[in-house]
DNA sequence: TAAACTAGGACAAGTTTAGTCCTAATTGAC
DNA sequence: GTCAATTAGGACTAAACTTGTCCTAGTTTA
C-alpha cells in the first residue's frame, strides 16, 4: 500500500545518475550500465521521463539524454507524476464522483486532503536531495499546515 | 500510484458507519445496506477488521460488528496496517535488501524516510476526524520534523 | 551510406486486487 | 433440541495493473 512503483523507483535512481554529470549527455546503454538496471527498461523510463519534459534527447550519433534543468528544480512529486499520472490516493479523487457510494461516504473528503498533504509534501523534496547531492534543507510550512486541514476538515464543505 | 486500495477506503467507510453508532452491535448485512457496499464484501473486511483487532464480533443471533474502542483512538495508520499491512513505499523498504542495485541506489534511503514521515502523519489522523465526527485539531510536530529530516538525509549515514 | 542513437508502441508474463461463494462454528429463541 | 441468524475461514475466479521485452521507424554524425 502507498508503494510507489518500482518503475518510479528505478526513474529516480536514474534521475539520480544523470544528476551526477549534468553537464555530460549519457546513453540508454549508459545509464543502464551504472544502474545495473535492464537496458530495455532504462529505455523505456527515460522515454517516459522525456515526454514529461524532466530530461532532454539528443538523437544520432553520441545522442543521448540530460536533465532537463538543474536537480535542485525537479521535484519528487514530478516524478511520480511523470510516471504515474496524477496522484489520487483514493479512486473518487480522480474526478468522476461516481463510486456507487457517494451520499454514504463523508471519508472521501479527508482522504483527498491528506493525499493533497502528502503531494505537498514531496513536492518540496527535489531529486537533488533524494540523490544525495544537494543538502540544502527545506522549509515546510505548507505540509504542516495542509495535514493539519486536512485531518480536521468535516463532510459540510 | 501512492494510491490506497479500494478495499482499504470501504474498510473506513465501514467504520465510519460503525464510529457513528458505538453503542450498537449492527450487523455484516445492515452495514451493507448502509454503505451501499456489496455485502460479501464488507463481510470479507470485517473479518480483516476483526483480526487487526479494531472491531469486535458477536456470533450467533442478534451478533454483529462494534468498534473495539473509541474512534478517537483509531488511527488512519491502524485501518492501513490492518488492510494492507506495514507501509512500505519502496521494495528496498521491505527488507531484504537486495534489489540488484543496491550500491548504485543511494536513492532508497531517502524513500524510506519520506515513507516514515508520510506514515506518521497518517498516525495522527483519527477515525473520528475521518469519520467528520470529531473536529479535534491535530498536532503535528513529528510531521514536519520526520519529513524534514527526510529530505535532507546524506548518503553518508 | 552506415553506424549509433532515440521514439513509439505492441505484446506477454507475472502479480495484485476485487469480489464471490461455500462450508463450518456459534448463539439465541421457540 | 431444533431452527434461524450470524460470524469465521478459506478457496476460487476474473479483472486490472505492473513489469519487462521486442520490433520497427526516425534522426544525426562521420
Amino acid at each position: 500500500m502507498l508503494r510507489i512503483s518500482k518503475l518510479t523507483d528505478y526513474a529516480t535512481v536514474i534521475l539520480a545518475a544523470l544528476a551526477e554529470q549534468p553537464e555530460r549527455v549519457q546513453t540508454a546503454t549508459s545509464l543502464a550500465e551504472q544502474t545495473r538496471i535492464a537496458a530495455p527498461t532504462v529505455s523505456k523510463l527515460l522515454k517516459q521521463l522525456q515526454r514529461a519534459k524532466l530530461v532532454t534527447s539528443t538523437r544520432g550519433l553520441h545522442g543521448g539524454y540530460q536533465l532537463a534543468r538543474p536537480a535542485t528544480q525537479i521535484s519528487a512529486a514530478a516524478i511520480l507524476d511523470a510516471l504515474e499520472g496524477p496522484l489520487t490516493l483514493t479512486d473518487c479523487a480522480a474526478g468522476q464522483g461516481h463510486c456507487g457510494i457517494e451520499e454514504t461516504c463523508r471519508v472521501g473528503r479527508v482522504w483527498q486532503r491528506l493525499n493533497l498533504a502528502i503531494r505537498r509534501s514531496l513536492y518540496e523534496v527535489s531529486l537533488a536531495q533524494l540523490a544525495g547531492i544537494d543538502s540544502t534543507q527545506v522549509r515546510l510550512p505548507t505540509l504542516e499546515r495542509e495535514v493539519k486541514a486536512a485531518s480536521s476538515v468535516r463532510s459540510s464543505s
